[in-house]
DNA sequence: AAAGCGGGGGC
DNA sequence: GCCCCAGCTTT
């Protein structure tokens, strides 16, 4: 067993240096770079993160650019990428890192396990991969080459299997070289052992492959099953006023947090008419909780139409947004709309969309609602 | 152990 | 449409 392992080391290493893919993270050793790199790299695919992997390293090019910028600019690096929260986390961690490291990442592993954002596989990977010591970075690839390799057939997402495999990824570690065999297992993954029509002619370590010998690669990895998706019927307000819009800023703590939206409500079980939420919502900007006998005589003389539509999926919600507007401000002879005092938000100009942080979801909304009457703007950089 | 947390690409 | 991706955090 030791000597397979060893081979197994030798093996990969010999093909990771033949036949590795040139990524920009892979030009430099700087613990900070590889750092981002594998923070944007969580759950998210190699080629979507090189653009902004230059940018952000352009921008904030070390822990005390990051760790001194303005969170909002973070966040517009980060638009687009999702999961905003690794965003806020690597510049806290940065933080820490000026405060307490000296503005330096830490090698020793409780340190860097202590900064925000870091999990076991991060941590792995930069102790590994910029700092050349034995700690497994276990990560989808490579649940998915070890499990077929040892032919394990409980389900990956187990604590324990996990467990197993990161031992394993360890003794392997250590019997090579660690910042080319933690790569070596992932690019293995990437090329050749895929989830898919996986190329085991073109593996270098075949002949000592559990799955293949049983006849098993495409029943592996198994995974528990999934949770169903949440579904959600968003009811949002296009209030203009020339050529600007209202917009709010979403909360920090959750989903989409500090991102920017149109003013709206989130409903699980849309009962009641969604123009009945938009008006009730529009009542409550333009006048405010207290004077809600105001709000309803007003509104309940207004007309709403609807003006645009989208869907978007995320991992855990569904979302149908469906915009409102109200049909008689901001129109010939019509009064200016004013928002309730109080209300955080902005008016939003049409050339100033860019410099707002904005989710997937609601560019799509503003490409349509812009599209309608205005012409081509360059609203986002993608 | 389960759930929250984005977005995109492949099929 | 479904699956999965160089996962982490909170409960």
């Amino acid at each position: 067993m030791e000597e397979s392992l060893a081979a197994f080391a030798h093996t990969l290493e010999a093909w990771y240096t033949q036949t590795s893919r040139d990524l920009p993270w892979r030009r430099t050793a700087d613990p900070y770079a590889i750092l981002v790199s594998e923070t944007m790299l969580q759950q998210t695919r190699v080629e979507t993160v090189i653009p902004y992997y230059h940018r952000f390293m352009e921008r904030f090019p070390t822990p005390l650019h990051l760790a001194d910028a303005d969170i909002d600019d973070v966040l517009k690096m980060w638009e687009g990428l999702g999961y905003y929260r690794r965003a806020r986390n690597l510049k806290a961690a940065m933080e820490v890192v000026r405060d307490r490291h000296g503005g330096r990442i830490p090698d020793h592993p409780d340190e860097l396990k202590a900064l925000p954002g870091i999990g076991p596989y991060t941590l792995g990977a930069v102790l590994s991969i910029a700092f050349n010591r034995p700690y497994p970075a276990v990560d989808g690839n490579v649940l998915r080459v070890m499990s077929r390799y040892r032919a394990i057939e409980e389900p990956v997402d187990l604590p324990k299997v996990k467990r197993q495999i990161e031992q394993d990824v360890a003794e392997t570690l250590e019997r090579g070289t660690p910042r080319v065999l933690t790569q070596a297992l992932m690019e293995l993954g990437a090329l050749v052992c895929t989830p898919k029509k996986p190329r085991c002619s073109a593996c270098p370590v075949v002949s000592g492959c559990a799955a293949r010998a049983h006849g098993l690669t495409d029943a592996l990895p198994k995974r528990l099953p999934k949770r169903a998706r949440r579904r959600q019927t968003v009811v949002a307000l296009w209030l203009t006023r020339g050529d600007s819009f209202w917009a709010e800023q979403r909360p920090e703590g959750g989903l989409l947090g500090g991102m920017w939206q149109l003013p709206s409500v989130e409903l699980d079980d849309p009962s009641t008419s969604l123009e009945w939420h938009a008006r009730a919502r529009f009542a409550e900007l333009r006048f405010g909780h207290a004077q809600r006998g105001e709000a309803v005589r007003e509104p309940e003389a207004m007309a709403f139409e609807r003006v645009c539509e989208v869907s978007h999926a995320f991992t855990h919600l569904d979302w149908t947004v469906v915009v409102f507007a109200p049909v008689e401000y901001d129109q010939a002879g019509g009064q200016p709309l004013e928002i309730h005092p109080g209300h955080e938000g902005a008016w939003v100009g049409f050339e100033e969309i860019s410099n707002f942080v904005w989710p997937k979801v609601y560019q799509d909304v503003l490409r349509q609602l812009i599209a309608r009457n205005h012409k081509q703007l360059t609203l986002f950089q993608r």
